[in-house]
DNA sequence: AAACTCTAGCTGACGCGTCAGCAATCCCGC
DNA sequence: GCGGGATTGCTGACGCGTCAGCTAGAGTTT
């Protein structure tokens, strides 16, 4: 790595440290709700009647099953999401629901949010500056994505 | 905020968590050290006879003495790490070194890290996008230091 | 010297995220 | 039908990071 990438490396790590910290805590200062808490909301906000399974929320959010149990945990003890009786024929699946605390949580959440994203984030850049990063975004979301799918966790087929 | 700022700044949070998780992992396989450790020891290393102030370490590397403090128990309970006896007229100084297992963790770590680094990163775009990156990048920290600022929580000279 | 303030350093509580591992269910080939 | 693998969902352990709050020493004011 030349000196300037790992320049470069260094500041992403800063920055995006940066950026994490203030707007989660502009969201949990405007809202009381952690970013991993809102992002969860917002999905089942989404999907039709507030309802979701917990295998399609995770894999839309691009988390594992793990990490959304524990959240929906958290919700739970928070009331801001409950189980639902799934009427689903595989008897594996279970069925989560946004409650009326959760879904007005979730309203009055996402005005100040997008505020604080932008207040952090888009002020900061010129149209054209966007455009770069998003490419460049783009560009390593593909790679890592490439990468990731060689040292795959699904089950690979047996070379 | 437009659509493609608001596409563009969830793109950013994907990829950095996506970057954090793996390379974090390949450290972890490749020198048992968390990033968390890994900066410190960095540091550490950096510093003339490996040892240092908390309150200029937890400068240097930008992180507030809480956490520092909580890092060098952890550290410290690892053997990486140990307190040493301050000379310094200030009573309430204190002094970190590094051991030799520390000096040697980091020493093994550095080499397969700056690798992860560049496979997940550096590998990824050209010269032109890491300029546009980089400028992207120094934008969005002027921007954010200058804001975090005005939030001083250092004590702010009465208005 | 007493009182105030600032700085250095630490800790406990708590939410987050990863990993290893478990139980139940489903599905497929035999 | 039955055994083996895959999928779904969950949990406990543990490290990380923030916050509130504490002690103690240092510098300043009165």
């Amino acid at each position: 790595m030349t000196e300037r990438q790992l320049r470069t490396w260094e500041n992403l790590q800063e920055v995006t440290e940066l950026l994490r910290r203030e707007v989660g805590r502009d969201l949990w200062n405007d809202a009381k709700l952690s970013e991993a808490e809102f992002t969860v909301l917002a999905h089942l906000s989404m999907a039709a009647k507030g309802t979701a399974r917990p295998s399609e929320c995770a894999r839309a959010i691009g988390w594992d099953s793990s990490r959304l149990a524990h959240q929906l945990r958290r919700l739970e003890k928070r009331g801001l999401v409950e189980k639902a009786a799934s009427e689903a024929a595989d008897g594996r699946a279970s069925l989560i629901a946004l409650t009326d605390d959760g879904r007005t949580a979730y309203r009055r959440a996402l005005g100040p949010h997008l505020r604080s994203a932008q207040k952090w984030f888009a002020d900061a850049l010129s149209d054209e500056q966007v455009d770069n990063l998003a490419d460049a975004l783009e560009t390593l979301l593909r790679h890592g994505s490439h990468l990731a799918a060689a040292t795959a966790p699904t089950a690979e087929p047996r070379a």
